[in-house]
DNA sequence: CGGCTCATCGCATTCGAATGCAATTGCACG
DNA sequence: CGTGCAATTGCATTCGAATGCGATGAGCCG
């Protein structure tokens, strides 16, 4: 719109400052600063003339700038891992839109591999962020580190034990033995596992919850195969499964629904079996696909929302006042019998 | 690790900065500078001893302090959509970690409507980013002011016709074609199509694609239904299509994997119809779940890789040199056929 | 041993906006 | 019309790091 500020004779083109919005306006620097500002006191003239005069030169406050100075950079680091990320788009869709309602962005950190994150760490740090929500673990030393840098940090489904932090999270545990629980009473008597990645906290508390309530019920003997949350890797845990056991189990506990899937196609397709007829599956997560039709997974569904919420505000909450105690959120995940009917008596 | 630089007698802490560590190495602080950087010019000894007095503080530098001199943020911003970011979370995560390569940051922007652009952008700019890659559709005004800001720009599987600007894109019409040719080929002769949310480009130009091809083909008197991209949206979808049709058509072609799968459910649960024998049913993507074993789907995969590693390069170029003149690249998706045979004679 | 080059280092300035303090103005009231 | 208070505004400084320039010193060569 408009003229340009400056012919840009194929030159360097500077960005216009507040200075020479003031400059041009006839005021100073420090009223165009207050123009710009929320509570600041600036007359309804001084408003108007600084507004032209900042839309002629197309004058944007610069971030950075005002960062620096107030020490605030108004952005939040996000750390996840990558598989968490795939599986958990709806996580980081909904931190962002969160934390933008309180006029904060989101910066991004992906993990290349677990390993990867002391050198993360220190991007992180660098820039300065206001907070931190991460999906990934880290080692008592590294949250030291985030600590003696005095940035508020919160756990996203994972927490450290015996550590004051914060965290937020869905029982795993919990929900693993809800699911196992309802197997074993509905006759299920034979349990294989499909776990996930070794370095995945969140698939170790699944698995030790799903352990847990066989080992109560007297089961034992239980064979578990490794996947990587993918799949493929479903799949091929099923038939791993198969061959080991030489057969079928009763019951097969996928670590997370893409898994579930997995086995039953490859049960399906490979084996010819009847799910849940001849062999049940379950899942856990409750992302879209266990809603299919042709799955209708029993699952535990992760109360994303409800988390999210909690996240964005623990770490507002700390980013106003650093002071605050720790604090560990708990969710229980949401209860899903696939209409399947795992759980119907006498199906195993 | 060591001791704290400062005991904090909760009092607000400050951040060692490199006065603080120049004061105690005894040495300037251009010379503290001059060691965190790459090619600057420091002797062995001068580093040894800024490294020293830095640990000791636990130093790192302040990368919004060196954003406001260096005048590079080192962030890019990425705008998407809430859908878009939905159903290719991959292409945030592939975006991100290449970006990392090249020690680049990614600020992430979702929409929560389209309205929400000229805000969001107003945001972008004020921060001072590096460079901008959007999965979101701008109006020719809005883009105007982005390269009035000077600020590269690529757009992710859109592109404004006739108007110089970088993009990278999937051939969604191409790839519609495709699809259509060869239904048509393969007998179907009486098609429906379930389009995406009306202010979606990506799905204008699917639906586009398709009509193209059917008209080209003679036919006509196809009827359309939109939906939103998902699940739910494409069961409902189906029914609406047999209701207004009074049955099912040939084939449906839905505008991506996720509703394509919603109408396989709706088609083989609500209405007992046997696919891809009663009816063919395509999508568009080639995400997880069009391989999944009960669905096996037809569909057009966009070449993610691909196109991540090209808007990202794009991006740098010109962010080294934003005199590059403006690029289109174009790519054509890969073709799956779904072992399910909706291609096969005969079927329709 | 003298002169010259180059690496290294410090000084002083710069980036752009926010803010404490002081000066000014406007307004209300007696 | 004078006094007092509050709202505005400007001045000067600050945030933390990068960098041009000049000074210093080391090393090399003749």
């Amino acid at each position: 719109m408009g003229e340009k500020a400056q012919k840009s004779t194929r030159a360097r083109w500077k960005r216009a400052t507040s200075y020479d919005v003031a400059e041009l306006a006839g005021v100073s620097q420090s009223a165009v600063s207050r123009v710009f500002q929320d509570g600041a006191s600036a007359s309804k003239q001084m408003r108007k003339r600084v507004m032209a005069a900042a839309g002629k030169l197309g004058y944007r406050p610069n971030a950075i700038a005002r960062g620096l100075i107030t020490q605030r950079s108004n952005m939040v680091a996000v750390i996840m891992s990558q598989q968490t990320n795939l599986y958990y788009p709806e996580v980081l869709v909904q931190l962002t839109q969160r934390f933008s309602n309180h006029r904060i962005r989101v910066l991004l950190f992906t993990l290349q591999s677990e390993g990867d994150i002391d050198s993360t760490l220190e991007q992180v740090l660098q820039f300065r962020v206001d907070g931190i929500v991460t999906a990934a673990m880290l080692s008592g030393a590294q949250l030291a580190t985030v600590q003696e840098a005095n940035i508020p940090i919160v756990f996203y489904n994972r927490s450290l034990p015996d550590i004051p932090s914060n965290s937020v999270r869905c029982d795993q545990e919990e929900g693993e033995r809800w699911l196992v629980a309802k197997l074993f009473d509905s006759g299920h008597r034979t349990f294989a596992i499909v776990s996930g990645p070794e370095d995945s906290s969140v698939s170790t508390e699944r698995t030790t919850g799903a352990l847990q309530k066989l080992r109560e019920k007297g089961v034992d003997g239980v064979t578990i195969v490794t996947g990587d949350y993918g799949y493929d890797s479903g799949r091929a845990a099923f038939a791993g499964i198969v061959d080991r056991y030489g057969g079928p189990p009763d019951a097969v506990i996928a670590a997370n629904d893409v898994m579930a899937i997995g086995c039953i196609d490859e049960a399906r397709e490979s084996y010819g079996l009847n799910v849940p007829g001849d062999v049940s599956i379950v899942g856990f997560d409750g992302t879209g696909p266990a809603r299919y039709a042709a799955y209708d997974l029993s699952t535990v569904r992760q109360p994303v929302k409800r988390m999210t919420e909690a996240a964005v505000s623990m770490l507002i909450d700390r980013i106003g006042n650093p002071e605050l105690s720790a604090e560990k959120r708990v969710f229980s995940g949401e209860r899903i019998r696939g209409s399947s009917a795992e759980f119907a008596a006498g199906s195993g």
